[in-house]
DNA sequence: GATAAATTTAACCGAGCGACCAGTTAATTT
DNA sequence: AAATTAACTGGTCGCTCGGTTAAATTTATC
């Protein structure tokens, strides 16, 4: 198939497959055939299924990069500028469900981790640096800047982790519109009787 | 190894495996030989890999449900029994990682996530009905029983799957005493915060 | 201490894996 | 139009996988 852009197929065949059953399970094989590509072509692109697999997620890490410069760039109190961050990240989850999944399932061991924590923490260096900015007395303690970030980011990713869980608590779908509406409310409500607290 | 319980010592093996490595990279060969047990073994023992793997989820998932009984028991107002249900379920993921690890992994999908759902949905359902029995007027939107129970999951698991990208945002090991304190500290101090919400 | 049953073993299998290679075609440069 | 490079292909190799077999060894029962 030499029709238009084989390597982009072959990275959209492996971003669905690594996503949907795993790195492990996807099989060379089977990312040629979906993109359809000759085998070899995918050692032709990409030295081996690793850095396949570096690739499909480099790309990833970048767009997510760059959709959340917006909502920080933007002027505004911490409560907007959080609220637009989160609904942000929601948004990017909702349209890339895949990349939720091959962070959970890959960040946990072997290779891939490393790769997958190196690429994280500068997001999560930000974040921190976001809540931090607004209260730069470093509170510690209970509502310590680390302590929050990993809360917020918490209800956000196991939101979309255990939607497969959720459906039956739901008894409906929980990535539809309405229910991830649902969550940002939830979740914003969440931030304002946070910051509520930290004020007083 | 007939010296005393081969079967014991496999499931030992592969929980660690699984754990660490993941089904799909877990080998039987490597699982009989960190058991020190013959390879041929784990079958007399075990239908196939899958029946062995729902063999370890199985005793945790039976572990788990024992554990949560005891504080859901107990007498108290809410906010004693879900911040003890809380504790409690901090210090089982504390003391057998590879749950956390098994669970995160293999429930994005394959075989393994079905099994993983039908384990945990039980427990998420115990979850809101406690929610729910301190406020049977069925709160719905942004603070429904629902959204509480993902959120205050979300706090808890997160902790424990970022592990790696927190050791670095933390500059120390997030899974020490203390840092599980805080982290305790923390979380009873949201749920504090929300029930305040609630009943005012 | 014989015998049957339960347990453990070494040796082996077909299948499928990632990776590679020699060679071809298409595009670009000279 | 010749030469060079980039894109691509069919075939297959070496290896490891999950799983099986049949025989050996241990244990339990009488």
């Amino acid at each position: 198939m030499a029709e238009k852009n084989a390597r982009e197929k072959i990275l959209k065949a492996a971003d669905r497959l690594f996503g949907e059953i795993g790195f492990d399970a996807a099989t060379t094989r089977e990312i040629a055939r979906k993109s359809g590509a000759n085998k070899a072509l995918i050692y032709y692109h990409f030295k081996n299924k690793e850095a396949l697999f570096e690739a499909v997620f480099e790309s990833y890490y970048q767009r997510l990069t760059e959709t959340l410069q917006a909502p920080l760039m933007e002027q505004g109190d911490l409560r907007e500028r959080m609220g637009r961050l989160i609904d942000t990240y929601i948004d990017f989850l909702s349209k890339n469900r895949n990349f939720a999944r091959i962070v959970q399932r890959e960040a946990s061991g072997g290779r891939r981790r490393d790769t997958i924590r190196d690429h994280m923490i500068p997001v999560f260096k930000m974040g921190r640096e976001i809540i931090r900015e607004a209260y730069p007395k470093t509170r510690a303690g209970d509502l310590a800047a680390e302590q929050l970030l990993i809360t917020f980011y918490g209800m956000i990713i196991t939101y979309f982790n255990y939607s497969g869980v959720l459906e039956s608590l739901l008894g409906d779908d929980p990535l539809s519109k309405k229910n991830i509406k649902l969550r940002k409310e939830h979740i914003a409500k969440m931030l304002d009787i946070v910051l509520d607290t930290i004020d007083s």
